[in-house]
DNA sequence: CACTTGACCTGTCCGC
DNA sequence: TGCGGACAGGTCAAGT
């Protein structure tokens, strides 16, 4: 479920609550949450200090003052929680965090601090990694050679945009949009919202979306994910931010989780439907298959 | 190569 | 109340 706003706001967090300090220890269930735990993850990290938490696609990377990075992937339901040695959760400390003490029966790895706080890597369904590599081998990892341009750079065009899916034709729309290797970070909240916002139903054939039709889902596609990130990403069901707290996107959201409500656009009633494997949210009345 | 489907997991929800 | 099964969806491997 984190998509590229939601790790994007986790990055944020992360780079604010992080960057500085150094790790004391690391603890780890040593399964495929951490899969490279055989190389000597504790000689690398202990005594590192963090000097930047950067992102590509969904992927989080940071960097470390040993020139070694930790690569993660939060995929459905990972989540990355930091914790000063002050937060307290116990009873009469009331506080916003969707989570309480840490770490729970989904952390799979704490890292404390020099400074006794921590952060926690919980990962309820076990779908996510972490890794950890040399910083100069990052951009040579397979996901990282693979994955298409960042969709909200400044200097990426609408033209690029329709180059990268002409080498998909036959394809619905929305299995296009949910290819990382075309554009990166875009999963299935903001697929169906921005085909929403592009008046495109998700199940139009790649080859029958035209140039404009392309144009206005570029951008639908960048003003949704901005916006997204603006309100700190949706938390549908597991997400949470660096600290702990939802997202509000899903309360912006206008056909995600909203089957059987009115499309804001023409008061049709909104469907489920199953589009590449995904549940898919659709006006069937505005949003045209053609 | 383009494209689709199933596997990976576990917590939650729904019907009986 | 308990229990089985469907479902959630990011990515990869294996299938057509």
């Amino acid at each position: 479920m984190p998509e590229l706003p939601e790790v994007e706001t986790v990055r944020r967090g992360l780079n604010r609550l992080i960057v500085g300090r150094t790790i004391a220890s690391v603890v780890h269930d040593n399964d495929k949450s951490f899969p490279n735990a055989q190389v000597d993850v504790q000689h690398f990290l202990l005594g590192a200090t963090v000097v930047d938490v950067r992102r590509r696609a969904k992927v989080l990377i940071i960097d470390l003052s040993t020139n070694y990075s930790l690569v993660i992937h939060l995929k459905m339901t990972g989540q990355l929680v930091f914790r000063s040695s002050q937060d307290s959760f116990g009873a009469g400390h009331p506080n916003d965090s969707l989570i309480g003490d840490l770490p729970d029966t989904s952390t799979r790895v704490t890292f404390t601090f020099t400074d006794d706080s921590h952060l926690y890597f919980n990962d309820q369904r076990k779908f996510g990694w972490a890794r950890l590599m040399p910083t100069q081998e990052v951009p040579n990892i397979d996901f990282m050679q693979k994955v298409g341009p960042e969709p909200l750079e400044a200097d990426f065009t609408v033209e690029q945009f329709i180059e990268r899916f002409s080498r998909r034709k036959k394809t619905s729309i929305k299995a296009a949009l949910l290819d990382q290797s075309i554009i990166a970070g875009v999963g299935n909240i903001y697929a169906d919202e921005s085909l929403w916002g592009a008046k495109l139903h998700p199940q139009r054939r790649v080859g029958d979306v035209s140039k404009n039709e392309f144009k206005k889902l570029y951008t639908e596609l960048r003003a949704v994910m901005n916006l997204a990130i603006d309100k700190g990403g949706s938390t549908d069901r597991n997400y949470v931010d660096a600290q702990g707290k939802k997202g509000s996107y899903m309360d912006f959201a206008r056909v995600f989780r909203r089957e059987g409500e009115p499309c804001p656009r023409c008061g049709a009633s909104i469907s489920k439907i199953r589009v590449a494997g995904r549940g898919t949210h659709v006006c069937t009345s505005c949003q045209v298959v053609q």
